[in-house]
DNA sequence: TAAAAAATTTTGGGGAACCAAAAATAAAAG
DNA sequence: CTTTTATTTTTGGTTCCCCAAAATTTTTTA
């Protein structure tokens, strides 16, 4: 029964929190227009997140995290974060990057999390290192140049 | 309706994929075991996989995979090979790395896997710069054993 | 080969998440 | 203050994936 919150309820409460902070407070509208769902759909769901003790809810009032919701709300976000940054650091586009993050932001391990927040340090804050790290990123970056000059002249053949 | 095959069916193909390579064919019972389901769920999902054309399979006997199955199958597990390699860089423990590069190879868009397989083929293959990247891991290691040691010490001042 | 055991399939049911259309309520316009 | 419009809620229905129990088929064993 209660214990684990489903992967589906944290994007609600990530979505709700974006809006608060935007405006105060959620309207069914708000998440549904956020998040690509028609409002029915999200009534269920705002009923159950209030059922959990998640969020703030009346019949046709505003919705608004409670302190839990909004504890687990932080942490998604956070871990949303750590994978946006990485993807960038892998050098995948920034609007790809920001979708798939929401996908690896559920799920993982938390040593798995642990290591991945680790490596984002470790190239972002390395102060004793930033030549080293530099110049890593740009041989990689001159890595993936090649291999995408690689698959042009491939291309080019095919036809 | 046709399409795109969901992200469980790709499991059950991969899970196939796996028995088959082992003892030439797949009955429902290892399927079933093999990703802790019931008998009669299996079933279920079998025939909407011989629907779809990506198994070959009649009752009560043997589940192979078709071409098509097959190249699906082969395609998921090269993804979850990747990752798999790669949390391991990022030295995510053995069996965590392999639980979550379940999770990792759906969902992610085509570049980002991508760029995954760019960053572990560059750590991997980098046959000019042995010794930059050995380096560098050493350089990630080291930081990760200061942060398990800060965490320690962490742990002690609040106990 | 008949009976027992094992595997498979069918049937009926459940939870999660979604939608469309209708009903109810709230907000805005006249 | 009544009518129109917008929003929200309810209702009924769908798909996906899962399970238990009963029925069926296959395999093993005695």
């Amino acid at each position: 029964m209660s214990g684990a919150i489903t992967r589906r309820a944290e994007d609600y409460l990530r979505a709700i929190y974006e809006i608060v902070e935007r405006k105060g407070f959620a309207r069914v509208k708000d998440i549904a227009k956020e998040m690509n769902l028609k409002a029915s759909t999200v009534v269920e769901m705002v009923r159950k997140l209030h059922r959990y003790g998640l969020v703030n809810y009346e019949k046709y009032g505003g919705v608004t995290l409670t302190q839990d919701g909004r504890t687990i709300a932080e942490s998604i976000k956070e871990r949303h974060e750590t994978f946006r940054k990485f993807l960038e650091i892998i050098l995948v586009p920034k609007e790809i990057a920001l979708k798939d993050s929401h996908i690896l932001e559920h799920q993982l391990d938390p040593k798995t999390i642990l290591q991945f927040t680790r490596f984002v340090k470790f190239i972002t804050e390395s102060k004793e290192r930033p030549k080293f790290v530099s110049r890593w990123l740009e041989q990689f970056k001159e890595y993936c140049r090649r291999e995408e000059a690689a698959q042009q002249s491939n291309r080019k053949e095919v036809r």
